[in-house]
DNA sequence: TGTATTTCTTGAACTAGTTCAATGTATAGC
DNA sequence: GCTATACATTGAACTAGTTCAAGAAATACA
């Protein structure tokens, strides 16, 4: 049941038994139904949590009352919104369900005793940060640069079992770009 | 001397005299001259580099040969490619001064040190990381919602100083948009 | 199984932003 | 102070992407 965590957790560093005990003791296990939200806008984000079964995606709504997707997570992956749970304060994101989930979740007081308890975990959560920023990072350069057809090819080289997962207008959403035109473009792509 | 770099750590986490004096030892002083480069495409980075006089930006060649500038740090912001740097790969990045530069650099080796001998500082870079990856999804977001004039508003709303301090073209790449573009939208700008 | 709802496609009219070329304006270095 | 070079502006022709509206296809679920 802790395999997928321990092992997306010791890619980085490694620990012993003990120090997994603790981590596994502070860590709650939460399901989230298909269409159930982890989080709401004005809400503080009271967890960093790792998906170990379904898809989730968080988005916000622009001042134009647009739906935003800033990021999918499957399994293996992370999801939060840092500033809101380091700063305590109150998040512009929403965090969607849309299939049903099992999540692993620490809450910030946990954190905290974690890093007390185990200061190793600093590192792994040093390393984890750091590896999304470089992902985010590639996806801004890509996003400037690209046209929407490089965007796509690219979204699906880099998640293609998002691709299949998710309704296309989301993936629209994600990369920028209107339902229409990925629809266009997806047609463009098919014929050549 | 390094009452700069000092404040910017310390806002995190406080450390002791005899902390900061590890911390000291182990950083470099490093200038740049104006045109120079701090790192070349290819390379492997091997500093964090904080500045604490003068301007640089980081900026790769896409594929169309044309540059596509990533960021821009000035005083009391921190440079680098995490990427590189971390896992000892060739960068996809330039680094170059646009003014005399004075920095303080961490070489991969010494920060390993500074961390074993004072691991208070994987805290000090996990939040480091964790605020730039916060400003970089904001960037994000920003990017993929905003159009032209909104994007150089933000932009001199978040950065008046860069704003001042480099050339329109250089803010034109940064934004993801032509330089001729942005003389356009600032004329019609200013005329209301 | 049938119906409601959500998702996807297509076309026509439009808009934001690009590209290219030409001209004007600063600036740095000698 | 002059000249070369880098930088900024402007206009005209173009292209990528949007918006709106309507219809088709897929899916969910009672």
């Amino acid at each position: 049941m802790f395999s997928e965590i321990d092992h997306n957790i010791s890619k980085f560093v490694s620990f012993t038994e003990e120090e997994l005990n603790i981590f596994h003791s502070l860590i709650d296990i939460q399901k989230v139904s298909k269409k159930e939200y982890l989080l709401q806008e004005g809400a503080i984000c009271n967890f960093e949590a790792f998906v170990f079964k379904g898809c989730l995606r968080k988005y916000y709504i622009n001042e134009k009352g647009a739906e935003v997707i800033v990021q999918f997570a499957i399994e293996d992956s992370w999801i939060s919104d840092i500033a809101s749970f380091s700063e305590h304060t109150p998040s512009r994101f929403f965090i969607e369900a849309l299939e049903d989930c099992e999540l692993f979740t620490l809450s910030p007081e946990k954190k905290e005793e974690l890093l007390a308890k185990v200061p190793k975990f600093e590192r792994v959560f040093r390393i984890l940060v750091q590896r999304h920023l470089s992902v985010t990072q590639d996806r801004l350069v890509n996003n400037i640069v690209h046209s929407a057809p490089e965007k796509y090819l690219d979204f699906l080289e880099h998640y293609p079992t998002i691709a299949q997962r998710v309704a296309q207008h989301y993936i629209a959403s994600y990369l920028g770009i209107s339902a229409e035109f990925l629809s266009k473009v997806r047609t463009r792509l098919s014929k050549s």
